[in-house]
This record gives C-alpha cells, structure tokens and sequence, in this order.
DNA sequence: ACGTATTCTGACGTTTCGTCAGATTCACGG
DNA sequence: CCGTGAATCTGACGAAACGTCAGAATACGT
C-alpha cells in the first residue's frame, strides 16, 4: 500500500503549508468570480493574478494553469453534491414529495455552482481524462441509485424491460444537468421555476417507477 | 425594410470574392479540424494560421477570433439540422418507429458536430447573446413539435396537467443534447449505442404522446 | 534576536495577439 | 500579352499574456 495523504501540494510537488493553503484558497475564489462574471474562454492567470494582487508567478506555485485550478474548484464540489443524493434513499411510492425535493436540490446547486459544472462537463467531453474522473465521481452515486430503481420498477413490471437501467438513469441526469441553463429562456416565456421543477419531478418519478404521466 | 444580403463579409465590412470565400472556408475547415483534436480551450488563431500555411493576419480578416469562427461554424449547422426534426411531423399514433428515427438522427448528428455543439452550448449557457441566438434558431423548430404533441396529450388527458409542456419538451432536449457525450462511458460498461437509442425513444414517445413506459 | 524553512515576486525570454501599410495576386479591358 | 485597379494576403511590429527561476521577503521555532 503506498503512502497517500489529501495534503494540498503545491506545483513542484512540495506539501504546503497554512500560509500557501490561504493564498492558493484565494486563487481558487478568484478563478471561480473571474469564472461567473466572462466566461470559460476568457480567463486568464495574471487576472486571477489581478484580483488577488499577486504575482502571476504565485498562481504557478499552486495550479499549472486556468484550466487546472478549475479542476480543483470541480474536484472541491464533488463533496458537496453527495448530500442532495439522499432523497433517493427515502421510499418513493407514496408519491412526488422526495422527487421534487431532489430536483430542488439540484437545481440550486446548479444556480450556485454553473460556471464551475459547465467546464467539468465540456472538458469531460472532450475526452480530458481527469474532468472525466471528476465527472464520474460526480455522477456514479447518482447514477448507481437511479439504476437501482430502474431495476426494481422493471422487476415489478412497471418498467419495459427494453429500457435499458443505465440509458434511462443517464438520461435524468441529462435533464437535470442541462435543464438549469434553460432557466432564463423559459421564465421569457412564462414557465416559472416551480413549474420547471415540477415537470422534472414528474418526468423523474415516471422513469424511474413506471408511474404514468397522466396524473 | 432595410436592404439585406445574405452576402459573406470580412470583418472590415466589405462583401467577398470567390478567394477570399475559399480562404474563409479552410479557416473554419481548419478551425473543426483542431476543435475536434484538442479542446476548445486551446484552439489559437497562429494553430489555425499554420494549418492552412496562412498569415495569422489573414484570419482577422474574417473573423475577430477563434470564437468568431466557432460562432461561424454553428450558424451554418442550424441549417443541417432542420431536415431532422420532419419526424415530428408524422403521425406518431403508430408506436415508437418516428420516435426512434428522431433519436437516431439526432445522434449521428451529434456524433459529426459534437465539438462545434458543444461549444455552442456552454457559450450560450454563459449567456454570450450570439450564441444563446444561435441555439434559439437550433432549438426553436424542435420545441415548437415537442411543445405542441405535449398540449395535444394533455388535451386528449393522456399527459397530466401539472406538465408544463415548454418544460417537458427542454427535457427531451437535454437528454439528445447531452446523452451523446456519455456514450463512450455507456459502451465500457455493456450499454450498446442501440438499446441507448431505443430507451431515449420511449421516454421521447412517452412524454410526449402520454404513453406507459410499461411496454 | 537569530537561523532556517516556507512563500512570494521581480525580471526576463518566449509565445500569441491583433493591426496596418504595403506587397502580391487576379480579373479584365485594351 | 500587357497594363491597371481592385481584391486579397502578409511581413513586421507593439502590446499582452505565458511560464520560469533566482533571490527577496516573511513566518516560525528556539
């Protein structure tokens, strides 16, 4: 078994001490604003460098580049995610109440941290193998449960056993991962976000149970 | 109403010849080229210059950067993608057959363009108003089919009430948007490229005609 | 206060950006 | 076939960002 501690490091591999783990905290901090207020493409090390009124040679102390540092801010948010994915434990046939709880969640998530996600999805799809290990840190307990489901309702016969578990937990997710960005278009539009939450609930509730849509 | 052309334009403003819309074409053949090997984090004008043994100047004759082309480079596929959504168009009353071609399509679709739609994507989600215009046009045709079999289910009772029908037809997007990007994922663990077909099919037909999923 | 380990940064060579004046290429009339 | 003007392309350049390193500044134990 080799040696391995969650000791922050700083580039040249050294562990850091209080000092550096407050100004590396600092950087992570900027790069997430600078990340909100332009977007992905556009920010830059002596930016971040700026905003924390330090040496651009600071910000290679810790992170090799923009792109690493928001790899450690996506690796910071695996932790946080783990909570909301506690609905799925709750027995879910007396009705909607745990689905719409869930997809709440994770929507406010997603208002809070959308930036962050946004690159952690593009990069994992474009095939950048460690936002990929993030992503599937992020996604496998979500994914292992609704699967679960799946199963269970397509052993009761509530579930077309053409529908594959894995498609079907997978395409959940895709809803509640990508419907958050549709938010602004469809309040133009009238659709309020509790109507949006409630039509991802149900949708939820129906592939994962077999419950029907009609009411 | 005011004179317009559908003319190509260099980024002086004055309309281009035969050349110059030869050159225009291998910068954005080339900029598909590198989007799809590396990410699009790091696609740089000089990479595309020496790609088609060009001066980087001769790149902001056309476009004012990367991201311009890339803009570019989506405008032209809401053209392609329009031929897809026909399938909504017939009569789905049948069973799920329409429904599959759809997702088949859209798919391949995504399979040939997944870089340049990707990007798409997260530029809008980061509220860039050229792109969230862009994936209005691309988006737009396929919620107004979706938007409207949900509202005749919900007419005929099959679909409940509480659906909101622009929210419902999102999710179905979500799911072709992003579903894509986890095939590979899908495929390591057993998950073929056709039962994933087949399973967003029937949550497609199910949301939006009001179907069981039971089978 | 002193010595030492840790952290930070000024300074610098490199790469990319983005512009412009002038060179090159092309179409066309003579 | 040549000359001419418009269209297109590029060499050259200043500005900006990158990324490295030696040494300066700081904190910390004794």
């Amino acid at each position: 078994m080799s040696e391995t501690t969650d000791d922050l490091l700083a580039t040249d591999g050294r562990v850091i001490g209080q000092r550096a783990q407050l100004t590396r905290r600092r950087i992570l901090d900027a790069t997430a604003a600078l990340l909100r207020e332009h977007g992905a493409l556009e920010v830059k090390v002596i930016d971040v460098a700026r905003v924390i009124d330090a040496s651009p040679a600071t910000f290679y102390q810790y992170f090799s580049d923009v792109e690493d540092a928001i790899l450690a801010l996506a690796t910071d948010l695996v932790r946080s995610v783990s909570s909301i994915q506690e609905q799925f434990d709750r027995d879910w046939s007396g009705g909607l109440e745990h689905a719409r709880t869930l997809v709440t969640d994770y929507l406010d998530f997603w208002d809070e941290h959308g930036p962050v996600l946004r690159v952690m999805l593009l990069r994992a799809d474009e095939k950048d193998e460690r936002f990929r290990q993030v992503r599937r840190e992020y996604n496998a307990p979500f994914m292992a449960k609704m699967v679960s489901k799946v199963r269970a309702a397509q052993s009761a016969g509530r579930l077309a056993p053409e529908i594959d578990p894995e498609a079907a937990a997978g395409a959940m997710l895709a809803v509640m991962d990508r419907l958050p960005n549709y938010r602004q278009g469809f309040e133009k539009r009238g659709t309020t976000r509790e109507a949006m939450i409630e039509t991802v609930a149900r949708l939820l509730y129906s592939s994962l149970t077999g419950a029907p849509l009609s009411g």
